[in-house]
RNA sequence: GCCAGCGUAGCUCAGUGGUAGAGCAGGGGACUCAUAAGCCCUUGGCCGGGGGUUCGAAUCCCUCCGCUGGCACCA
């Protein structure tokens, strides 16, 4: 039975270059499960883009005195060249500018004020009259009430680390014009939240099948009860507000950055041609998972399905697996002290699916992980090359010394190979039921544990033995061999689709892998294998150190 | 400060009431097809400290210590 899967990602800030963190966070995952359905034969749609408003954006523009649409174009390309090269299958990977993006986010904005789960409240804003605009939160400084610190901004203190209102500094000064600025009403529209607190409640406490830090984290913010928030603001960069009178006003970006996943769906569909496609993925039939890092859980398991139970119709979250942080060799990713390791960077010297492979076996699915050169070049070599990459050349390497490059005719299958046959299809059903629970680690796990159940196979048939006194013997052995590798190349296909393509060909196939689908498949006796190469490139030790002493040093991107 | 989570072998982690586990590192061995890879055996842990519940606790409760995250206009 096909099931209809859509998988929605996290909406990067269009401010800087992607870095191993966030990739371990939302975008290898999302692929990961993304290419397993895939194979399936489920129907997929997955989307992303670049999130292009926010004070990020404005704040990376203004300090290099370029337009924010300048940054955005910049980031978005950048983007777009590390998921190709990445292998990161986006159906579409749009950005939050697009026509149709600010028409999807009208048509949402318009139902819910008429419908009244939008309304108008006046509060006090900080306006500098000289700027004759008014600030956000960081574009006020003053001294800080608790330290002293006296260019303490209007949302932090940067100097004792306490979050502020931008009211409770001494002597308030804008950034912009360091005049000083005043107090005055603003009208801003508001969400009602708490009217969808219960429901939101009710509807949690049934998801059983969450990550339980997702679940109970939004359990007790729920619990705490939601206050409806404001969704406009007085800037200029931003989805314009539908309503005469607010031309001055934007949209604010946690609004309306969610609303990319229904853009762009339909925008997507728009794009195949047939603009009602998108509602597949979106009616009640349909499962939809979204890849976040856990900085997002609010936005997606309350925010979101708060403003989809508003506006009706529309499908609500299945899962929402958010994973932790991952650490940089034990610290804490800082960007802006480039405590970071970038992936286009990194794909300048090593294979997309040596990053692939080393991520996925620490994604911080259950704690915060960690990303080590150490641990990288360790696991490249005794894990990926040793165990899998070895496996492969010396059984493919064996048949083409010893059996003319042709998968040999097994004869009579025995116990040992049917056993091993058996491992394989066990490893499938492990590998389904891990991949499908979002537990990627595992399925990556039990993937190479064939390959070392298979390596331990050819230790006690040993064919290279074999050959020299029961032809028949060791060429059963290599012909069941050379089938569990085929299932490996099908089972590690979504973690490592590039070699997994390699090694399709190097089997003899031509037709792509995909078209196999989801299951161990056969190799027949007599197919010719193909050119065959390693799969993967060994590391030397140097690299560790080579590779931690450009942190915290050059700024990359 | 408040709330939550975590603290298990040298390292990275799994294990949520019933005789402490995996991978790597360390030690030993047999083999040689293979990117000196693979395979077998093995050393190693008062499961952060203390207290409690229980026939029985890494697992439940309390407390202390340490680390991390959230505390709303930062997404």
């Amino acid at each position: 039975m096909s099931e209809t899967i859509f998988i929605g990602v996290a909406w990067p800030y269009a401010n800087g270059p992607v870095h191993v963190g966030q990739l371990a966070g939302c975008y290898l995952p999302a692929d990961i499960f993304a290419r397993f359905h895939r194979l399936k034969g489920n129907a997929v749609l997955m989307v992303s883009g670049s999130d292009q408003h926010g004070t990020p954006i404005t704040v990376k523009a203004e300090t290099e005195g370029v337009s924010p649409a300048e940054i955005v174009a910049r980031y978005h390309a950048m983007f777009l060249e590390t998921w190709a090269r990445l292998g990161i299958s986006f159906d579409l990977f749009t950005t939050t500018g697009t026509d149709n993006h600010r028409e999807v986010v009208h048509r949402i904005f318009l139902k819910l004020l008429a419908q009244d789960d939008l309304y108008l409240r006046t509060q006090d804003g900080i306006y500098d009259p000289i700027a004759r605009r008014f600030l956000p939160d960081r574009y006020v400084e003053g001294t800080c009430p608790y330290c002293g610190y006296s260019r303490a901004r209007g949302d932090q203190c940067e100097n004792c680390g306490r979050q502020l209102e931008p009211t409770q500094l001494i002597d308030m000064r804008s950034t912009l014009s360091q005049g000083k600025p005043e107090i005055r009403p603003t009208e801003h529209f508001f969400l009602r939240l708490s009217k969808y607190n219960q429901p939101l409640l009710d509807w949690v406490r049934r998801q059983d099948h969450w990550r339980p830090n997702v679940r109970n984290f939004t359990i007790r913010y729920l619990e705490e009860g939601l206050i409806d928030r404001a969704i406009t603001r007085d800037i200029e960069w931003g989805v314009p507000v539908p309503v005469e009178g607010f031309e001055q006003k934007r949209i604010y970006v946690w609004f309306e950055a969610v609303i990319g996943y229904l853009s762009a769906s339909i925008e997507w569909a728009q794009r195949q041609g047939e603009p009602d496609l998108w509602q597949r993925w979106w009616s009640p039939q349909a499962k939809s998972y979204y890849f976040i890092g856990k900085d997002n859980i609010p936005f997606h398991t309350m925010i979101w399905p708060a403003m989809l139970l508003a506006y009706g119709g529309l499908v609500l979250p299945y899962d929402v697996p958010a994973n932790e942080f991952m650490n940089l060799e034990r610290r804490k990713i800082s960007t802006s002290q480039n405590w970071a390791v970038w992936v286009l960077d990194v794909l300048e010297r090593y294979d997309p699916d040596q990053l692939r492979y080393y991520v996925a076996a620490v994604l911080p699915e259950t704690n915060d992980g960690d990303f080590s050169w150490r641990d990288f070049w360790r696991r490249n070599n005794d894990e990926l090359v040793a165990t899998y990459g070895n496996l492969v050349n010396r059984v493919l390497s064996f048949t083409a010394r010893n059996f003319d490059a042709r998968v040999p005719d097994p004869g009579q299958l025995g116990e040992a190979d049917l056993g091993l046959l058996r491992r394989v299809d066990d490893a499938f059903a492990a590998v389904d039921a891990a991949i499908s629970a979002v537990r990627l680690r595992d399925g990556l796990r039990e993937a190479m544990a064939l390959a070392q159940e298979t390596n331990r196979y050819l230790d006690e048939q040993a064919p290279w033995n074999t050959i020299k006194t029961d032809r028949e013997h060791a060429g059963r052995a290599i012909f069941t061999a050379i089938q569990a590798i085929n299932g490996l190349k099908v089972l590690l296909a979504p973690y490592l689709p590039f070699s997994s393509a390699r090694l399709h060909e190097m089997l003899g196939f031509a037709d792509p892998l995909e078209a196999g689908g989801f299951r161990p498949g056969r190799v027949p006796a007599g197919q010719t294998l193909g050119t065959l190469a390693p799969l993967f490139k060994k590391l030397d030790e140097s690299i560790v150190e080579e590779e931690q002493a450009k942190l915290g040093t050059a700024d990359v991107g």
